[in-house]
DNA sequence: TAAAAATACTCCATAGGTATTTTAT
DNA sequence: ATAAAATACCTATGGAGTATTTTTA
């Protein structure tokens, strides 16, 4: 014999009414069945559960001991059938999100907040990440969502258009420009260019060298960084220009100056993640994202 | 249908090998039961709980979470068959003590360290109470063992003779006999006694008024108080003098003065408890109480 | 003697076994 | 083509029911 979780209600409905027979009657079965589970679960735990009286039944030691564990334990399980259908639904565990700097300052903390008030249940972890690094990331599984900018693999990741913004152009202070409110990029053809190194994020690499040919020059390029992140604190070291999304603006470094940009280039902001990805928590969190990213348009 | 612990741990056992086959083999039982009984499990909860790969099945969302769930049901189970044994031997639980201000200076701190020491997982709840009363909560098992004086219903308690202990006198610092090392009762025939109420400890009581007539006097009652435990607070404060437990001296009550009588009349403190009480620590406390009462014997 | 629990005996639901088919790469 | 899981079908353990006996204040 082994004990069973009938076993276990039976023995809480038995302890709570202290009487075979109207225990018998509230778990709708008769006494003489009861009375052999019982026993059962006695001579399974090998110890005495209840003092059988006369008029009754009362705990022993051992059955109050019992009690008090049993009922955490089907309180355990009730809670795990409970939780285990809110996992299901995407309504509780955990959402890892990859996002590039790029995005970290636009729609990225507004859809995060969004997203812990309606599912306060599922807790969002959130990597900083290189597109590259974030693709290969999704293709994992290590992250369940990425927010990027367009040149993944279309093929692989399914995608969601959040946003687009322009871009801008960062300049130190000390620059001669600074004090203008709008400049013709053709104006910076003798600058120092900081820009992102191709291979951590070729699509932003591309588009500045696209631009400039545009305007009609071929960048200096003084420094090509290892981090998107790092661009904007080495325009306020006076290192060079930049250009970068229009939303680096609230990165609040010290002594840059944002300036806007003529005809300047729209980036767009992608949510990608595998159609392999098997998260309850990703639908509703795409859901957000996209709720979110409508309402920063308008 | 309806979940059975053992889908609990087919389930616990399967997310951990990740494979119908293996896991079988581990429970030892065959492959297609193992996948009748997680699907059974699937269908109760309403959620799949593995993702059927080809070359093996991997948990979902609401898997994993109804796996760390389940481990903790299965590990309180345990612990709660574990616990029940403890109990059943007195290795665990509770045990309420009753005691009489009479003994509480003499052998229930070295018998309640003792105990404390060698069961440390029971929990001793003490409570100080006059005789009556503690013969009262013995018997409606408000109390598990009491220590007292004698004079309880032998016919319905067994008892444990523990230690015997002289009376002694207590004087006022302004006592005329206040340097006295050693003094006879009949030196008191003039002077005001403080004495316990008949009803609150009747054999004190009674065992202070038979030495008094012994002595050839009948005392004159100053004061007779409703707690054992005043007395010494009422001699300190010059209300009298009182006879009481040679083992009072180590209440510490400023200006009182202890002294020796002559052919002091010897008190017994017993240990005492109901035949009918089941709580299964008390056979091990009472061996404790006799060990220490040996020990303090010699 | 009366209320309550335990035992005797029967039935059937279901867990597990074996053989086989289906599925997915 | 192959490994793995699902399905079909069978057997038997054991849980629940009814009728009855035992227990103890």
């Amino acid at each position: 014999m082994v004990t069973t979780l009938s076993q276990l209600r039976y023995f809480v409905e038995l302890a709570r009414t202290g009487h075979f027979g109207r225990a018998a009657e509230r778990l709708n079965m008769a006494q003489p069945p009861l009375s052999r589970q019982i026993a059962a679960l006695e001579d399974d735990l090998g110890a005495p559960l209840f003092l059988r009286n006369p008029r009754g039944v009362t705990l022993t030691a051992a059955g109050q001991q019992f009690l008090t564990d049993t009922e955490l334990v089907l309180q355990g399980l009730e809670r795990a059938q409970r939780t285990a259908k809110l996992a299901r639904d995407g309504q509780i565990g955990q959402l890892t999100l990859g996002f590039t700097m790029c995005a970290a300052y636009s729609v990225v903390p507004e859809i995060a907040r969004r997203y812990r008030t309606a599912f306060p249940q599922v807790q969002l972890r959130m990597r900083e990440m290189v597109p590259p690094a974030l693709e290969v990331a999704i293709e994992n599984g290590q992250i369940d969502v990425g927010i990027t900018l367009p040149g993944f693999d279309a093929q692989r990741l399914d995608a969601l258009r959040l946003i687009s913004e322009p871009l801008c152009l960062a300049l130190p202070g000390s620059h001669p420009l600074a004090a203008a409110r709008r400049i013709n990029l053709d104006a910076l053809s003798e600058d120092d260019f900081v820009i992102v190194q191709r291979d951590q994020s070729p699509f932003l690499h591309d588009m500045v060298l696209h631009f400039c040919a545009n305007a009609g020059f071929v960048p200096r390029i003084g420094l090509e960084v290892y981090l998107q992140q790092t661009i904007v604190n080495l325009v306020a070291e006076g290192l060079g220009v930049a250009m970068v999304p229009n939303s680096m603006q609230r990165s609040r470094v010290q002594g840059v100056h944002f300036k806007k940009l003529s005809n300047a280039p729209l980036i767009e902001q992608y949510c990608v993640w595998s159609p392999l990805n098997v998260n309850p928590s990703r639908q509703s969190f795409l859901d957000v994202a996209r709720q979110t990213a409508q309402v920063v348009r308008d």
